[in-house]
DNA sequence: GTTGAGCGTT
């Protein structure tokens, strides 16, 4: 499982390629994620890198971190652990989504 | 046609 990287700060008119250019300057960079918003679509300003190994990681970190990118100073740090989903997994059936008998109010 | 602190969806 590769390092993930988290980068924030960046321009609303990066471009993933930029970043994993970036990235793969200091690393192996296995992947780019950048967030955007799911209700409108645009740039949250920040995504996820994943790198090979956590040196390479670690070098990107402070190779990039503080640097800046189209006149923004990029934030990147160690991504934060994310709580799992229960996807893939069986779906247990615990008797379906209960209804409440009519009960409008 | 918009914006600016932050840690994410398939």
């Amino acid at each position: 499982m590769p390092t993930n990287i988290y980068v924030g700060n960046l321009p609303f008119s990066v471009t993933p390629e930029e970043v994993r250019d970036l990235f793969e300057i200091h690393g192996t960079v296995e992947s780019v994620n950048l967030i955007t918003d799911r209700e409108t679509g645009r740039l949250r300003g920040f995504g996820f890198v994943e790198m090979s190994s956590d040196e390479e990681a670690s070098a990107a970190i402070a190779a990039l971190h503080g640097s800046q990118c189209q006149g923004r100073t990029l934030t990147v740090n160690e991504a934060r652990p994310r709580p799992p989903r229960d996807s893939g997994g069986p779906r247990r059936d615990g008797g379906g989504p209960r209804r409440d008998g009519g009960q409008r109010w």
